[in-house]
DNA sequence: GAACACACCTTACATCGTATGGTACATTCG
DNA sequence: CGAATGTACCATACGATGTAAGGTGTGTTC
């Protein structure tokens, strides 16, 4: 690894792209709260002020760090099964933002190329099937949605760094009090989520599913709709 | 409107609550990065170390902010009707995180006594319609996960104050590069964002529909597969 | 009238983003 | 060849932030 700075007298320029790059690696390691110009700068072997010469602020860093997550999701492919198409693309984002966990809210509130880039091979895709543009904004507006914000769970879960999730469970539900106030809340911990092989992540194939077979649904009745308007 | 500070001589004492409460309105009205200890103080009429006497860090203040914003949320009301009891749920919970944008992330990273409740609450309307454990366990996560994500979408959009996304839209579609490049978003954004009446508040409806109508189909699958078992 | 709890304050520190204004070295140009 | 320009970096400083440490004054209670 070449991350930490080496020595200053050998050392390649710093550049906007390896600022980003070491902002990203920092943030997945460290968390997005202790990304600090100061530290990001100590890790690039240079002064704080120097990063200033090569982006224009914190927030140009912060662009950058979407830009290169979103570039790591893969966009759904183009061919004739539309359902396996957003259901990849689902699963690759999810997996992305699995890993830079910090990217979830900052991809919402920022407007990036890379994101209109995604969007844009979504509706492609769902035009392509056969999507009307209203129905096509629905579909990847529930998508979207449902991505982030499983994203948004699985990455507040209190997950031991095995991806499980018992341990936090089992210390709530140690509570008695707790466990008389909720009860339905403490079956299914007992009886669901601390039986072996239980994994939260296993829920969003079901909501993927759920979500695609809704949309083929609503895809029917709207070509049958506008077919009767033809007649 | 006494939220502002009062004559120090006749103001009644800062509580724990007085404080988050104010706090959620500092939030609402500037945004949850300028809430600052110094400023919520201000508000209060006190200094910000004497905020401490009441709690025990600005996390205690935010675990607060987290309470009040859940307990606004409507649980779903336990009758025959799930589906109603889930929608309405869903549609009162997506409203408070329209009133308090700030409050999306910071819910699914707290465990607060009221989450729980929600949680518990939502369980047992599904347990009472007849879903098994591991359905509803699926069906919560599904519909928390997009109510979650589509709050953090909304939010996020450069909406101006009448709720209208036009303006934000017309700007980006202005540039003729971008429209190049994406020519499935410039559809979009021409044929529909762009068509009066469009709101992006509209697309919640069409989710909660299609996610409620595929958990009612897992139901019944799952009810037809168990009593086939019982055969 | 002494002890005490309550509600508040002052000061101080480390850390944050960044404005301002340098410095040392490389390349280009007259 | 010397001067000008540009590149990549640094030092100092300012106003924010959360909060640790240690007061101050005004009740209320024995």
């Amino acid at each position: 690894m070449a991350t930490t700075a080496p020595n200053e007298s050998t050392r390649a320029p710093v550049t906007r792209e390896s600022a980003v790059r070491a902002a990203v690696a920092l943030a997945d390691r460290d968390g997005l709260d202790s990304l600090s110009m100061r530290k990001l700068a100590r890790e690039l072997g240079i002064e704080a002020m120097s990063l200033y010469y090569h982006v224009t602020g914190k927030d140009d860093i912060l662009d950058g760090m979407v830009e290169v997550v979103v570039a790591e999701m893969a966009l759904p492919a183009d061919g004739a099964n539309w359902k396996a198409a957003l259901r990849d693309g689902a699963e690759s984002a999810r997996a992305v933002l699995g890993r830079h966990p910090w990217a979830i809210s900052l991809m919402d509130s920022r407007t990036t190329r890379a994101t209109l880039n995604h969007h844009n091979a979504v509706i492609g895709c769902l035009r392509n099937a056969g999507f009307s543009i209203g129905l096509a904004a629905h579909a990847m507006s529930l998508l979207d949605s449902y991505v982030h914000g499983f994203a948004l769970q699985e990455a507040s879960l209190p997950l031991d760094e095995s991806g499980d999730i018992g341990a936090a469970t089992e210390e709530i539900m140690g509570r008695q009090d707790l466990m008389a106030e909720f009860p339905h809340l403490s079956e299914m911990a007992v009886a669901h989520i601390l039986q072996p092989g239980y994994a939260y992540g296993n829920e969003f194939r079901f909501g993927v599913r759920v979500i695609l077979d809704g949309l083929e649904t609503a895809l029917a009745a709207d070509a049958a709709t506008a077919s009767r308007g033809r007649l």
